[in-house]
DNA sequence: CGTGAACTTGAGATTTCTCAAGCGGGGTGG
DNA sequence: CCACCCCGCTTGAGAAATCTCAAGTTCACG
């Protein structure tokens, strides 16, 4: 593959992603594809940006896995967001000093977007600054299911669910084939994503391998029965809002 | 108190909260003061707005707490964030729909502003809006804080951890009395925030009296050995950005 | 081949939960 | 005005989930 194919399939993710969550036409499109100033690969287990500092760019995963951790006195490690192809990265972050560390857990390809060209989007392209809007509520409640996981969900269910979350959001930009997807994580990540040990998370990936839930081939996580996954981590897709374009605000149900 | 001066109060709080995140001047503070529209008293255990609904309009805590929390099918709750006076409410919440629930849990004050002025503040009122971009960052950091509590952090230092940011973030508007502060939250409460039992919260606190760390007065929280409390939680009040208020509380703010 | 990272397995230790029962104070109905 | 009742707090003890430590295996890669 020629590498200005390779670049405009990368850059089309960002596309694919904010479709998601609002109409956009030919022109939001042309303005999003060029909207990447540059990209750069790094390699995995790579600090992106640290704790303290300010970022003054927006990047967007292209490829590979990024995680959003924070590291306590004692060594442990909490991730507490996953990025995915697609996933903005600090979109508002300039305004605060970072309160944790994101970096890549696999190779990654990041796309750059200058400032001053995303303040553009948000002035200029109402379209896309609504689905960016949305995004960023989007990432909340994400945040909001995993703090209940963590919270009052048993292990078990916790695992479930998160590999439920991935599956959906690498399906809503369209990187799974069928019921097959390509996270390299490992059960370690896994473990500091959930607050559970690495150990722990071994055997319930096993349990899940004996319910005929899922498998592993190589890095990719193959879903045999995701209905039951699902059923497993009492999961429900709605607070991913993929594919529930309501349209004006007021035109909701009661 | 008169119910005007009462209100005129309770309205200042918004202010004294967004001057933690950016200066204001004289007319910003003015038309803050003028937002609120109405407000509306409630007593404890009411919600205000529900999963699936899809609030169009913007709240502001005057008086009392609120929780956002989602209940499970098992029946266990977790509360993911926890509203003081001076907090806003859905502040963009009208573009999705709700994926929890939001209720009270004391007697409570609400003051609501209508999403027009909302508007109107983002798009003219700069400082102001750049304080609220704050306010949004900062919760979001509240969240990334407790799920690394949640997720990494013992019982003891999770429980420990919420005791000091609630102190810090009463503090932060002007409601704490020296050392102590009046949350009327329930062991139980503590626990559906924390993901532990209550009967294990109990033991904790009890475990924090006898340290000599806490004590409670009726409803009140005394805090008697600030910087033993925060070593027990690892406490770095960095995530909430609020000022620079981190040198001993015993010099409160005039 | 050699090496390291990730995965696997076993077993005991620990934290936290659950169930169950008793206590206490403030609000309420008689 | 008092007794009662409910909610929140407290205490005890066994049970369950999960962790930690430790050792062994596999596999990709240099």
């Amino acid at each position: 593959m020629c590498a200005a194919c390779s670049a405009g399939a990368a850059m089309s993710i960002l596309v694919r992603h904010l479709e998601n969550f609002g109409a956009l036409d030919d022109r939001d499109r042309e303005t999003l594809r060029r909207i990447i100033a540059r990209t750069k690969d790094l390699p995995a287990d790579h600090d992106i940006a640290r704790e303290g500092e300010c970022p003054i760019e927006c990047a967007v995963v292209l490829e590979g896995l990024v995680a959003r951790y924070k590291l306590l006195p004692s060594g442990k490690r909490q991730i507490v967001a996953f990025h995915i192809p697609g996933d903005m990265i600090d979109l508002h972050g300039f305004l605060l000093r970072l309160d944790h560390n994101i970096g890549t857990l696999t190779t990654t390809k990041l796309g750059y977007i200058p400032h001053e060209a995303l303040n553009h989007l948000l002035t200029n392209w109402p379209r896309i600054c609504r689905a960016l809007w949305r995004v960023a509520l989007v990432d909340a409640a994400i945040f909001r299911e995993r703090l209940t996981s963590i919270g009052r969900r048993s292990a078990a269910e916790r695992l479930a669910h998160l590999l439920c979350e991935l599956f959906c959001r690498y399906r809503a930009v369209g990187l799974t084939d069928n019921l097959a997807l390509d996270v390299a994580v490992t059960q370690a990540e896994l473990g500091d994503a959930l607050g559970l040990s690495y150990v722990h998370v071994n055997r319930l990936l096993q349990t899940f391998r004996g319910e005929g839930l899922i498998r592993f081939r190589g890095t990719t996580l193959v879903i045999d029965d995701w209905p039951g996954l699902k059923r497993r981590g009492e999961f429900n897709d709605g607070y991913l809002h993929v594919g529930d374009l309501t349209g004006e605000p007021g035109s909701e149900r009661s």
